[in-house]
Formats: structure tokens, C-alpha cells, sequence
DNA sequence: GCGACAG
DNA sequence: ATCTTGTCGC
């Protein structure tokens, strides 16, 4: 007969590895950082030149292997300037609510050999795969890495984190009803409180994407430079970082596989 | 109690 | 996140 813990323990395999303990630490973590968030716009606008992009990829196989990548792109030309790639094994499973503590730390790592390596390059802001105030506690991957890396954050999320009484069916309900032909509809939750927008952002695209502050931007500035980046349904700075992480676990593979057959 | 839950 | 070719349409 199993006792009441070793139940939980088979049923749920994730909370034998991340505890509660842990998890109240990264909540008093990410409560403590939170003060340090900025909603409003506090960059120079006019010499937004450069956007970066980020995201990580995971090798099937072992889920353990990630490539963090970090890209930038001519805001103007939409054309990548700068891509690093860091290889890395990731202990940390992901939690929802909790993926800055999965991803974050190689993500700062690239921003950081960026700066000495390259600081001519370096991107006046960054857009994250993931999102920014959109969060169980306002304070999601892209506020995160915003915070820490002191560095303009825009949160993008491919699918809704349900947060406050927001459910995918309402936000299609939303996009629907929206007045005009708007592609953009405002995310209020059942408090009242505002925490990003759902736009489609191709003509063609019926799933949206879901937009939030991260840090040192406005809403309203956010949006505007999403839609400057779109020239399909994932923003540029994120869809090439996706597309080189991929390509670069891949690679990484065939280089193995090389290894293992000699 | 049940289901939902960024990547 | 990851699995994954062809195929439908402009």
C-alpha cells in the first residue's frame, strides 16, 4: 500500500525535482526584482536602431541540451547584424509561471559577451520569447531579463498564459466582436487590471500573439514596434532567433551522430 | 474536485 | 519546447 506521499510523488513526477520550497523561493525572487520594473517608455526612441531577439531550443533526444540564441536585426531593414549561439545543459524543467529561472540565465550570458564583444551592435531593445508583465505575478521571462540586463524587454507570447479570468476562447471571442477591423484587442483581466494586448499580426493569421510590457517600454510603444517587426505571425527578432537555434542544435547533432558511427 | 497552466 | 511531409492556395 502506498502512502499518501509516494502517491503524489508517482503521480506528479515534476514535484519530486522542483519543491516548494524552491518554488517559494523564485516567487520571493521574482517579487523582489519586480521592484524594479518600469511600465513606461525609458529609452531613446529616435536612435532605436537596433532590436535583438532571443529564444532557446532543446534537443529531442535530451531534453537537457538547449541552445540559447541571440540575434539582432536592423529595426529598418529588418536584416540580422549579430547572432550568438551559447550550447548549454539545463537542469531547471520548466514550471509555469517560472521559465525565467529555466531560460534567463543563458540568455544574460549571451547579452553580457555581446557587450564586450561587440557593444557597437548591441540592441537598444529586446524582444523575448516569453512573457513580460503578462504573468501569474506580473513579472514573466521578458520582465525578467529586462530587470536584470537593465535593458528595454518586450514580451511575446505564442500562446495566452491564463492570468486573471483571460482564457483563449474569451480572447477569440474579443477578436470577433472588435469594433472596426482591429487587430489588436486589450487584455483585461476580471480585476481590471490591464495586462497586454492580443494581436493578429498578419492579415492572414487567425491565432494571435499576445503582446505585454516588459520592461522600460510602454504598451503602446511596444505594440507599435511589434507591428514594425512583423513580416509574418512571430515577430522577425524572434522568428530568426528560432530559426538559427534550431539550425544549430541540428547541426550540433549531425556532428555528433558523425562521432558516434566512426 | 476538475481543468488550465508562457517555453 | 519537441514530433514533421506534403500539400492547399495565392
Amino acid at each position: 500500500m502506498l502512502s499518501e506521499e509516494e502517491k503524489q510523488v508517482k503521480s506528479y513526477p515534476e514535484a519530486a525535482t522542483t519543491s516548494s520550497v524552491e518554488i517559494q523561493n523564485w516567487i520571493e525572487a521574482q517579487d523582489l526584482l519586480k521592484k524594479k520594473l518600469i511600465k513606461e517608455d525609458e529609452f531613446e526612441g529616435d536612435s532605436l536602431k537596433y532590436v535583438g531577439g532571443v529564444d532557446i531550443s532543446f534537443l529531442k533526444e535530451d531534453s537537457s541540451v538547449a541552445c540559447g540564441t541571440l540575434v539582432v536585426l536592423n529595426l529598418q531593414t529588418l536584416q540580422v547584424v549579430y547572432e550568438d549561439f551559447s550550447l548549454v545543459t539545463v537542469q531547471v524543467p520548466y514550471v509555469p509561471g517560472f521559465l525565467a529561472f529555466r531560460e534567463a540565465p543563458v540568455l544574460l550570458e549571451l547579452l553580457e559577451r555581446m557587450k564586450k564583444r561587440d557593444p557597437h551592435l548591441y540592441p537598444q531593445l529586446l524582444l523575448v520569447d516569453g512573457n513580460g508583465i503578462l504573468h501569474p505575478r506580473g513579472f514573466g521571462l521578458a520582465s525578467h531579463l529586462g530587470v536584470l540586463a537593465n535593458l528595454p524587454t518586450i514580451g511575446i507570447g505564442k500562446n495566452l498564459h491564463h492570468v486573471d479570468g483571460l482564457t483563449h476562447s474569451g480572447v477569440r471571442r474579443l477578436l470577433s466582436e472588435s469594433k472596426n477591423n482591429d487587430s489588436v484587442v486589450t487584455l483585461r483581466g476580471t480585476s481590471g487590471c490591464i495586462w497586454g494586448v492580443a494581436m493578429r499580426s498578419t492579415v492572414d493569421s487567425l491565432k494571435p500573439i499576445y503582446i505585454s510590457i516588459g520592461h522600460r517600454v510602454s504598451l503602446d510603444t511596444a505594440i507599435r514596434i511589434v507591428k514594425s517587426t512583423c513580416k509574418f505571425r512571430v515577430p522577425e527578432p524572434i522568428r530568426q532567433a528560432d530559426i538559427r537555434s534550431r539550425e544549430y542544435l541540428r547541426k550540433f547533432q549531425m556532428g555528433m551522430s558523425k562521432r558516434e558511427t566512426s
